[in-house]
DNA sequence: AGATTCACG
DNA sequence: ACGTACGTGAATCTA
């Protein structure tokens, strides 16, 4: 062997899977681009991954082939080549030159043949061979030099075809795969085989027989009489089409393998082909790092460290040296306006000039992100007020999907360009450092300026969206109030937590011991790959889900194999107790500031539905459906000796948003009656009256429920209860036909989503869903169940985010003490002293409950302790 | 960096 | 026929 590797691309094949596993793309003309951009992932990943010394990309020269010499119909019955792939077709060829990839084509052959032939020759002289297709003809050419990688479902995604895996799938030598293909034909190529002959069949009569020929030699043996005359019936076809599948290995090439070199890529035919096809990422990739930065634009600024004036309407950007506005420096403060740009550095924030204008509301700002700048502006002790405009708001309402929180990526949505990204100026990972002061200066400059200058055209875009109330009247005031939210913190106790840390770790011990011991040796139990092994392989359990890369061992599986053997429910204990410990017991203490507190940061545009995210710690995913969890609660205390923490949480509120919004009368109902919502629906699902439902229907029910909000379909209800899909589609059937307005409500809103292209919430919240039309079932259906559950959740999340606004005026009219302090989706958490509890019962529920006016009434339960906890 | 698992609503 | 429930974040392992 040599340390030649020889790499065979079946250039058409792997054109038509790239085209139908990907989305319709389009460049800025308009030419359909997706065929060469997933021909363009899967070249990169594999000729990373081979590193081959030697490649050729075959093409199927014309129409006609000598295959049809031989039968006419061969790949007859043939979808035309869509047009939109034929296009795609000269850029994949220029695409393939500029890597400096060989390709190659021949009349009347196909490009299965071309590989066939240089993959006998390099066999010959002992190359590694791999060959790439989406076409599973071709693992004929399988031998223990060749392997062959078919496409799956991705374009990157391949399955590895050596003889031991053609051996394990099949059962047969990869030559027999040609005889398997004469046996049960081929429709996509339309070769006929033997009518009635499936893969099971021929596999069975091949690995009896050996090939078709040996198979008619003993015809007579063969058992089946059925079968047996459809096999006589057709001989001369199962040879004539076995015949077709076979690779030609001897095609009259006029190339060799030493005209294969690798050349490598040229980079700048590369560069122009990916700038005319819009391939943005790939234009970024770092192989053209030095090929010319697209220039900023210049602009003018000046640093000043003592401050004289400043104006009345401006652009501010308050750069930080890390995204974590709660423990980051404040590098400095450039701001923009019809007077040019100032940089302010932070040694020169602290004047009085400065902190006046900042807390001067009659000062307008325009600001990138209010939440963060006033958080770090706290820190320094320096107000934020007068803002009127929040560009990472802006464009979240505009379209959630887009952005990220680089001013850079949210000013790109609106062609503006001159703003460099974050990482580019301050490097990522491991490279991260902060540059001079003025490389600093420029690039907050460069945002406040984009902000400016883009403030106009992003209101108009809200204006023109019915969006500009959503985002003036909700969203950013509720930033401020999110700020003071996190500012304020929630007080951790330490001290709880390691107690409880101490307990956990000593029976994690123990558990730890009694898997090895169940196990017979040790290893990593937190390695699902290796407990995939130790439970499925050593100890021979039933596989009952499979995952990408192995075997799966969720909790949903291991419950299941919980009568199996004993290690299961200790597996189970211990995965349980390891996520206490890890996530929420040492993951919690290294958030705690020197405050004893911790400090989210509510992430108010991240969601695509509207709902807030909390990061640093997450506090919205608190333990509290199991006991042993539940029990972290009691170490979030209020921050004074007296005081309490107040819980108030909506019950129901997305299946009584849906109520309101179909209007299905008996939904409507249910609710206006005060009935338990699971009870009634056990009630019409199950044809019972009230007292007739039991605990196991009203769980039936609400399993229903669930699915309903989430864009219902069988299958996923019948996974969740674990029943049968029938018998799931049978409960959704009944319950569509006893709540008919939410059968109407589903069709409209996804007729909606497919004419519009978006839906909508209460508060006229958008949501794209640009694969509501797309040909892929699965990814359409993914799209409709989204169209279906966007609005519920969506217009749940605007109203808790209305009552937090409404909730933040009613304190201060009180004149309470009382803060807010969490938002959990449906919740609010508030700390305040003792006396103020009963106040508190009486007024929070009245704000959220009359946050917005609803068909249905809107239900609050409230509760409070002296921890978290306690609260319940 | 991606996959897996599991915590919440 | 197709094969997933909706929305999140953190820890851990593996490549």
């Amino acid at each position: 062997m040599t340390n030649e590797k020889l790499l065979l691309l079946d250039g058409n094949s792997l054109a038509y899977r790239a085209f139908f596993a990907l989305p319709p793309l389009t460049n800025q003309h308009g030419i359909h681009t997706n065929a060469v951009y997933g021909f363009t992932m899967m070249l990169d990943k594999i000729i990373a991954e081979e590193q081959p010394t030697k490649i050729l990309v075959a093409f199927d020269a014309g129409k006609k082939t000598f295959r049809h010499t031989t039968f006419t119909d061969y790949k007859g019955g043939r979808q035309k080549t869509p047009p939109e792939l034929s296009e795609q077709f000269p850029y994949i060829r220029k695409l393939i030159d500029a890597y400096g990839i060989a390709r190659y084509e021949l009349d009347m052959y196909e490009a299965d043949d071309i590989i066939g032939t240089l993959a006998k020759e390099a066999e010959e002289k002992q190359l590694n061979v791999v060959i790439v297709s989406g076409d599973k003809d071709l693992t004929q050419l399988v031998t223990n030099s060749t392997t062959v990688y078919i496409t799956r479902k991705g374009m990157t995604d391949l399955d590895v075809y050596t003889p031991a895996f053609v051996a394990e799938k099949y059962g047969l030598t990869p030559a027999q795969i040609i005889d398997m293909k004469g046996l049960m034909g081929d429709a996509s190529d339309n070769i006929p085989g033997v009518p009635g002959v499936g893969e099971k069949t021929a596999i069975k009569l091949l690995t009896a027989y050996g090939t078709v020929e040996a198979v008619y030699e003993n015809i007579d043996s063969v058992s089946g009489a059925k079968l047996k005359e459809k096999l006589i019936a057709n001989e001369q076809q199962a040879y004539m089409s076995k015949q077709l599948a076979t690779i030609h290995t001897a095609a009259p090439i006029t190339i060799t393998i030493d005209d294969l070199a690798y050349a490598g890529v040229n980079g700048e035919e590369l560069r122009a082909i990916y700038q005319e096809l819009g391939f943005k990422k790939l234009l970024d990739k770092t192989e053209f790092a030095d090929v010319e930065e697209e220039p900023k634009s210049d602009i003018q600024y000046s640093v000043v460290t003592d401050v004289n004036a400043l104006p009345f309407e401006a652009a501010v950007h308050v750069e930080l040296a890390s995204d974590n506005y709660h423990t980051s420096d404040v590098l400095g403060m450039a701001i923009a306006s019809n007077e040019g740009i100032q940089y302010i550095p932070v040694e020169a924030m602290n004047s009085d000039v400065v902190r006046q204008w900042l807390e001067d509301d009659m000062a307008i700002k325009y600001v990138t992100d209010r939440k963060a700048a006033q958080a770090a502006l706290a820190r320094i002790d320096l107000p934020l007020e007068g803002v009127a405009f929040d560009l990472l708001l802006a464009t979240y309402i505009v379209n959630p999907s887009l952005s990220g929180d680089d001013v850079a990526t949210l000013v790109a949505e609106f062609d503006y360009r001159d703003v460099e990204s974050n990482d580019d100026v301050y490097g990522k990972g491991a490279k991260r450092a902060i540059p001079s002061q003025d490389d600093v200066a420029k690039h907050a400059s460069r945002k406040a300026f984009a902000v400016w200058t883009l403030r106009d055209a992003i209101e108009a875009r809200l204006h023109e969206n019915a969006q500009y109330d959503l985002y003036y009247d909700l969203e950013l005031p509720l930033a401020r109030i999110l700020g003071h939210m996190e500012t304020a913190g929630i007080t951790v106790s330490k001290d709880t937590l390691q107690a409880m840390g101490d307990e956990l770790r000593e029976r994690l011990q123990k558990i730890e011991a009694a898997i090895y011991d169940a196990a017979g040796e040790q290893f990593n139990i937190n390695s699902p790959k290796q407990l995939g092994v130790i439970l499925f392989d050593k100890l021979g359990l039933p596989v009952i889900k499979k995952t990408k890369t192995g075997y799966s061992t969720a909790a949903d599986v291991l419950d299941k194999l919980k009568g199996e053997h004993a290690i299961i429910e200790h597996i189970l204990l211990y995965r349980q107790l390891a996520k206490l410990q890890s996530t929420y017991i040492e993951g919690l203490i290294k958030e705690i500031h020197d405050d004893g507190k911790v400090h989210t940061r509510f992430q108010q545009a991240l969601t695509s539905t509207g709902r807030l995210s909390s990061v640093e710690p997450n506090l919205q995913n608190i333990p509290i459906r199991l006991e042993e969890g539940r029990k972290i609660r009691q170490a979030f205390v209020p921050s004074h000796p007296d005081w309490y923490l107040f819980a108030a949480d909506y019950s129901q509120i997305e299946l009584r948003v849906l109520a309101h919004m179909c209007q299905d009368p008996a939904l409507v109902e249910a609710f206006n009656t005060g009935m338990d919502i699971h009870t009634r629906t056990a009630m019409d699902v199950f044809h019972v009256g009230a007292d007739e439902v039991d605990a196991n229907m009203r769980r039936t029910a609400k399993a229903v429920n669930f699915g309903i909000v989430y864009g219902i379909s069988d299958y996923g209800l019948s996974q969740n209860l674990s029943i049968p899909r029938q018998e799931a589609a049978e409960f959704i059937e009944r319950y569509l036909k006893s709540f008919p307005g939410v059968q109407q409500y589903m069709d409209i809103v996804v007729k909606q989503a497919k004419v519009n292209g978006y839906v909508t919430t209460m508060l006229n919240r958008r949501r794209y869903l640009p694969d509501i039309n797309n040909k892929n079932f699965n990814i359409r259906s993914f799209a409709e169940r989204t169209a279906m559950n966007m609005p519920i959740q969506g217009s749940a999340a605007d109203i808790i985010k209305k009552a937090m606004i409404d909730m933040d005026v009613r304190l201060r009219a009180e004149g309470l003490q009382s803060t807010l302090l969490l938002q959990v989706h449906d919740e609010l958490i508030f700390e305040g002293p003792k006396e103020e509890m009963d106040v508190l019962a009486r007024i929070v529920p009245e704000v959220m409950e009359q946050a917005v006016k609803l068909s249905v009434p809107l239900k609050v339960d409230v509760s409070y302790g002296k921890s978290w906890y306690d609260a319940k």
